[in-house]
DNA sequence: TCAATAGTTCCGAATAAGCGAACTATTGAA
DNA sequence: TTCAATAGTTCGCTTATTCGGAACTATTGA
């Protein structure tokens, strides 16, 4: 089992951070962190918008958002607290992070179903096919 | 040769805009015509940042920023012109694009290496073989 | 020592991205 | 009109990424 890597902070960048944004899972998990300003471990988001996560899914969700340089992961025992790299990224990239939290929760508030791309390559094909 | 498509406001997410985004070709082009506040052909982008891009590769390029809502292209003659949809964005997500565009041109002074994950998946296996 | 818990890693299947080659649509000659 | 040039799209193949079940690892408490 190899250590949890965290980029530093010079290696973080915004295409970094918006792929790992541009998940509506990762988005979910990262707003939550965000919010509640505490430690967080991964299974408390088993279940994310009542849809269940598979374990393996969400260790690799979790993996994306830290290489990314959004969360600290710290092993404690048996689980592994998360906190946002929040304070880091707004000296770097001032008004980002803010921006697509608020962003995410407007659309959430606006009730968008929110999916990747806002044309899927399936949902083309589909269309194409009628 | 199917019509050019555009989601209306309604249907733009945020997940779609940040993964349009998150590729460095695409973020640099759309910042360019955003900057120039004028109408691009696409061909103005064969090179991007010395980096020579395919022309099919190009047009996907340009269909993943127009069905993402990023921009509106326009057949005039024998090409097309796009202009960014950013007035009508900033209604809906106020404060979104002009984070992205200034952090992406904080990240341009500061002269990193614009990759899309901070670490790849094709990176750490290469490590891991070392 | 053992079982339970929390996460990770492996690996095969599904999905998406990149790009050369062939194609389409428009324009401006000859 | 026909024809070549230009601008961009689409097809189809290859490669890269993501998803998730099953097996594994590390830590803790009984």
């Amino acid at each position: 089992m190899r250590p949890l890597l965290h980029p530093s902070i010079e290696d973080i960048t915004v295409e970094g951070i918006l792929h790992a944004l541009s998940d509506p899972v990762r988005v979910a998990i990262f707003s939550n962190i965000v919010a509640q300003d505490c430690s967080h471990n991964c299974s408390s988001f088993l279940t994310v918008r009542d849809k269940a996560i598979p374990k393996s899914t969400l260790s690799q969700h979790f993996r994306a958002l830290r290489e990314a340089g959004l969360i600290h992961s710290e092993r404690r025992g048996v689980e592994v607290y998360n906190t946002a790299r929040c304070a880091e990224i707004e000296l770097r990239y001032p008004g980002l992070i803010r921006a697509i939290i608020n962003a995410h929760s407007i659309q959430s508030k606006l009730g968008a179903k929110a999916r990747k791309p806002t044309v899927k390559k399936a949902d083309r094909q589909k269309a194409a096919n009628k």
